[in-house]
DNA sequence: CTGTTTTACTGAACACTGTTCATTAAAATT
DNA sequence: AATTTTAATGAACAGTGTTCAGTAAAACAG
């Protein structure tokens, strides 16, 4: 009978709903500024509701940085056409950049936030994994690169990790608003994602002379 | 006299009591879950008696900011002493990561916490000028090394951000534990101090290629 | 249609939070 | 000795995450 599908289909529902509202307003005010009872008031549903529908506020919040992990794969899938290796490794970084830069929040929450990395951590998350599988996707790439002439020399999985960091930190930088500063203080450059931009190529160019 | 002499030091010193007991909690158990009534406790003052010596809790948090600047300040004060240019640079990124290592709380107070960074942007804090003049000193020891032949045909900032990120993204992705993570997965490095030389020192080759 | 069970939900409470303010006790000054 | 200044606090307020007994309503059984 599809009395009980229904209402299966209703309670997904509110689920989704509560998870919206919750993204909403941690983006809006930030996750420690946002109540369980802020949540409740624009879902229009007690405070106690939502406790059946997540165990606790963290949940809520590990479960929107699963989702922005799955949108960062999903994000990454169309560089899986690109053939030259050198030219997969230039749009991973553009990519990650872009990633970063249009969903300031989802990266957030996948890179910085501490409260999600230490659930992660403590409940062994499987998540990793596919984050792990993505690095692999950098190392590989990396050694094709490799096989081409670039990085002579240099150890793949550390070429990797200069790679990671640096786009790592060109994103967190811009983030939390340091690139900002400087942007103004210190360079012609008024706009920052034409400075990101900039900055990127330049590291782009760097790579490009370490070809044997 | 000497006795308002005496209440004046008696204050300093609880004020200094007060920072100090923060720091321990914050440290141990996070800014958010440290309470008010918790370094109250510690310091055996009544809650209240916290708010005669600071505004608010975020204003204990921003000192502490302060603080820490002052130790990364002081931290890079001996590089002053190196003459040769590019070993400078190499020095310079030592000691950016030393210092990460050796301080990761005072390090997250001053580039990755939300709070103190909001602060900074609203008060229109002065605190950034010298931030500013160590980046000065970064660009400039960059274009030093550009006269030595070095990085020809890079804008001397760009090659400064470049470096910049690469090292707060090595550090942050340290201290958020990525690097821990992908270490044991994909690297045969469980040392994670080691894998940051290693990955350090393979970006300091990259550097040297890039000289004319 | 009636009685029973299951389900979805909530009001009220608990122990906490940051912060304020009238009140108090002590010290310094007159 | 009386008065003023200062330092410290207890109690309160409005808010927090979370729990749980209790309540309507929906689904089911006879």
């Amino acid at each position: 009978m599809g009395i009980v599908e229904r209402r299966e289909r209703h309670k997904e529902d509110l689920r989704k709903d509560i998870l919206f509202a919750a993204k909403t307003l941690f983006m809006e005010k930030g996750f420690d500024k946002t109540s369980m009872r802020n949540i409740a008031e624009m879902i229009e549903y007690s405070p106690a509701t939502i406790y059946l529908y997540y165990k606790d506020k963290n949940e809520i919040l590990h479960e929107l940085r699963r989702d922005g992990f799955r949108e960062l794969i999903e994000h990454f899938k169309v560089l899986q056409a690109i053939d030259n290796p050198f030219e997969k490794l230039k749009a991973m970084g553009r990519s990650y950049i872009q990633f970063a830069l249009q969903k300031p929040d989802s990266y957030k929450l996948i890179f910085t936030m501490e409260e999600p990395l230490e659930h992660m951590l403590t409940c062994g998350d499987d998540n990793w994994v596919e984050g792990d599988q993505a690095f692999d996707v950098l190392i590989k790439t990396v050694s094709e690169c490799q096989q081409l002439g670039y990085f002579k020399g240099f150890e793949a999985s550390a070429m990797s990790l200069v790679i990671w960091s640096s786009m790592h930190g060109l994103c967190t930088l811009r983030t939390s608003g340091h690139l900002g500063h400087v942007s103004v203080a210190r360079t012609a450059m008024p706009d920052l994602d034409q400075l990101m931009t900039f900055t990127f190529e330049a590291f782009v160019s760097m790579l490009e002379k370490l070809k044997a």
